[in-house]
DNA sequence: GCAAAAGTGTTCTCGGTACACCCATGC
DNA sequence: GCATGGGTGTACCGAGAACACTTTTGC
């Protein structure tokens, strides 16, 4: 217990916090996905730097000294893709000692949900020699522990989206119940039934129907829906509860 | 995403991680839970240090810098406790700016579950005045953003507790049913149906019925049972869930 | 007209919930 | 013998799962 003691050691006698605690740094790393209509899919940056130069990994940075976390991860993201207001849910801290070749590096770990459409990479960014969407399970190799941390954060997605209307971040504002369940399909890994799935999210009522159609597809179009965020609240604070 | 530019700089020309990410630290706290039979509580120290002097507190302390996280909180348990293997489950990590008065720290909440009655407390512990099981619901005030930490990880072990058999740790190891039921309204904060929780605990076949009775009660004596630890891994490699 | 996906109802099964009385013990 | 909690069975209801055919469009 020698943190309380040592921070706040003035009763004491002058204990200053030892240097070697402070050779140390923390950071975010963060796991973006997005959907492509079939598949759930990770942004990933190509390595410039050593270590780990050339291999694929994860977005993320040190945390500045007056940030809190989420904007860290905000800041990067932006930076990244310049889109602001990301669904972002904090996952994990990742602190074994040796996970940073360089140093003691304790990493807190999120992901964020984005509309894979509305991605647009940064020229500018200078930090990566390329990215790219892979596919959630075909990656196989990544730097640091950033398998380990894609594992728990796309463990902590498939339970959360059952519970938590999030799915519908990775979705345009308009959707068809198909890419809806198109989209479940892909992050629970199972494939789900077409009357019973449209049943029950109809059934709950938090889908508007836009009375508009899908256009320019060799098939018969669908209807577009939308995600009422506003009637979703109301419920929630009268005790409901998602689930799909 | 200077982060990975700094600290891999080489190629860059010599940029050190600028001093100031190290004035910087990391710590752990853990909400130790316990169960005295009718009340859920959790284990707080009464600060003998500024600041919040006086004021209880969750146990913690900083994450020395070659420990690894669960190490930590291990340690930091076992110090104030004497016990060792103790449930421990990561929640979230606690980053805001100025949560900590004399820094930046960056604090990694977890919570332990305890048998009460195996907790010892250590009188050679100098950083608190006194211990004490507080009932969770009338905890009101605590030390920096320790009030926050208790409520999320509260949350968290409500969740946990209904889809892993979590709550055995909290019980000795032979238990009546009506203990366990009692634990789990405790938790859950909702009276449970005595037919319908027995049907459902049992059907699991996961209680080892020990042809023991409990002592010294002043009505019908009840069974004991003990927890199948290695009969639920055993079925959850087949894809049994847990479910309360 | 053919390929491709949209849209639509019913039946069955199983798990959840509600509920009341007798039993074994200590004092 | 009385107070206390232990232990037991059934009936009802609703949600989840399984399942096949017609419709609308582009080419």
């Amino acid at each position: 217990m020698s943190y309380i003691s040592k921070l706040d050691g003035k009763e004491k006698g002058p204990i200053p916090i030892s240097q070697e605690y402070f050779k140390s740094a923390f950071s975010v790393d963060n796991v973006i996905f997005g959907f492509d209509g079939t598949d759930l899919r990770v942004l990933l940056i190509k390595r410039a730097f050593k270590p780990f130069l050339g291999y694929w990994a994860l977005t993320g940075d040190l945390v500045y000294p007056h940030e809190d976390l989420d904007e860290a991860v905000q800041r990067v993201l932006t930076e990244l893709t310049g889109l602001k207001d990301v669904f972002m849910e904090q996952v994990k801290a990742f602190g074994e000692v040796d996970r940073h070749p360089e140093g003691r590096v304790i990493t807190i770990a999120y992901y964020s949900l984005i509309d894979i459409r509305r991605y647009t990479p940064n020229p500018d960014a200078a930090f990566a020699t390329s990215f790219k969407w892979h596919k959630v399970r075909e990656v196989k190799e990544l730097a640091f522990d950033h398998m380990k941390i894609l594992e728990a954060c796309f463990e902590s997605l498939k339970q959360k989206v059952r519970s938590q209307p999030i799915g519908f971040e990775l979705l345009p504002d308009k959707f068809t119940l198909s890419q809806l369940r198109q989209l479940y399909e892909a992050i629970l890994e199972q494939p789900l039934d077409k009357r019973n799935f449209r049943k029950k999210i109809l059934s709950m009522n938090l889908l508007v129907d836009l009375n508009e159609m899908q256009q320019g597809v060799a098939h018969r179009p669908a209807k577009l829906y939308r995600f009422d965020y506003k009637k979703y609240k109301e419920l929630i604070s009268k005790g409901f509860n998602f689930d799909l």
